[in-house]
DNA sequence: ATAGTTTTGTTAATAAAATAACATTGTTTT
DNA sequence: AAAACAATGTTATTTTATTAACAAAACTAT
């Protein structure tokens, strides 16, 4: 099992070198994949070291190989299926956006509370009732799911979609979520995040 | 100068801590607000250590001290000013919640490039044209920048935004941006989040 | 061919973060 | 009043993440 941080980076990695491979050489070297994410020749090789690809010297690594290396670790070629709990602004933004490419997850359902979003197809997703989010779970076979429900409920349909079989939770909203163990839980909150931009600005220009 | 973990906890703890502050007791323990947020006892005593609080033993902390406390290292009570660059699905997510919240941290503005999204007001903020951004940013002094506009221009709205003074940038691009040292920059990508619940998904199954 | 250079792959060292250990102190119980 | 207890505050240890160091390989130039 990879370092998070690893994990994180492989997904930056692909994403850079895909839109590399269009339109520059075969080959990349460590230094050139560092610079395009500001990050240190040295880590981008220790990680690829640590998922087992290995270039070739002097030449660097081939582009299209570690692409498919980096695929075949993060996702493992099998098509991931995703669900969205909460359609309201930050649920549409999202949806929207993921629509907008391919990946091997997708979201496949979504659902909602308000009786105005149920039965719709919204941001080209098929939202339901939350009521039937067993069945369509179980239909499905999605074992991710996104919360950008308001907080209230956010623990009881977090129970809901774990005892359903949701094995990975990415979670926006600001509750703190009581997950089981085997469930892995992804916390985003863009308040601390925007808190902490706020913290380093006013250390810096103090100093 | 306080480590990066602990200002982001220390974020979740205000929260927290202020939901906690309408319905029950003065005090709290540290084991008590540790469960809350699913942390250890001993990190929460740690932080709230290295904030220079000290708590009444047998007691705990002062629930509204605390607050006040790190409202103190947080924001230091003065008002922060930030704009948003990019009023799109996202753009208005994001505006939208911040508005709906009072805190220190306030969005003045944003800014478009889309004809039809200038010179309005949007979520409850004006968005200017992009050309007038070192006007705009000069009469409210801002000092954050938020970034959720389309990536081809990122990079360029960027160099103007530090030019202008901005220290702060929160990123939702997907693109490394390129910022001198005394800017702090964080970015957040969902892409990144989301492929990495699926990798720890397919590890925890896997075992 | 040989020496020099450049790049990878890996081990070693350092730094940052989390956890554990424990001394101290105020409170309760006996 | 003394002993036991339960909490904080702080130092020490462990774990995780990053960075540095360097040997091995492959190409280039002399
Ligand atoms: N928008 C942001 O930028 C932002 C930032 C940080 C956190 N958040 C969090 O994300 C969440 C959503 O934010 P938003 O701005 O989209 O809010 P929103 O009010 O626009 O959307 C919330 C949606 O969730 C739906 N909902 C409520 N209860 C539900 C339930 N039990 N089951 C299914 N759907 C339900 C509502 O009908 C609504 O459509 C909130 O928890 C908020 O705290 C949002
Ligand atoms: N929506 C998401 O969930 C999501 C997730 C991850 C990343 N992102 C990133 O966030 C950004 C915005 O996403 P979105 O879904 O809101 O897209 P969007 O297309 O809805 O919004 C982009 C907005 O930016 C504006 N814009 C473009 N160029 C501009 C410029 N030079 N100056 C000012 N405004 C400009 C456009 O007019 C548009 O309104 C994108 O970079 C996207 O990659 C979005």
């Amino acid at each position: 099992m990879l370092p998070e941080k690893t994990v994180e980076r492989l997904s930056m990695y692909r994403r850079v070198l895909q839109t590399y491979q269009d339109n520059k050489s075969e080959f990349i070297y460590s230094h050139e994949l560092a610079s395009l994410l500001h990050l240190t020749p040295v880590q981008v090789r220790r990680d690829i070291m640590l998922i087992g690809y290995t270039g070739t010297q002097r030449k660097g690594y081939s582009v299209r190989e570690l692409i498919e290396k980096i695929s075949q670790i993060l996702d493992g070629g099998a098509q991931i299926n995703a669900v969205i709990v909460g359609m309201g602004h930050l649920g549409k933004a999202i949806t929207n956006y993921f629509n907008s490419k391919r990946s091997k997850i997708e979201i496949v359902a979504a659902f909602e509370n308000d009786a105005t979003k149920i039965n719709r197809i919204i941001s080209g997703i098929k939202s339901y009732h939350t009521d039937s989010l067993e069945t369509i779970l179980e239909d499905t076979h999605a074992t991710i799911a996104i919360l950008s429900l308001s907080p209230p409920e956010a623990q009881d349909i977090t129970d809901r979609l774990v005892f359903a079989g949701i094995k990975g939770i990415l979670n926006f909203t600001s509750i703190p979520l009581n997950v089981p163990e085997d469930v892995f839980l992804e916390n985003y909150d863009m308040v601390t995040s925007i808190e902490k931009v706020a913290y380093f600005v006013k250390e810096k220009i103090k100093k």
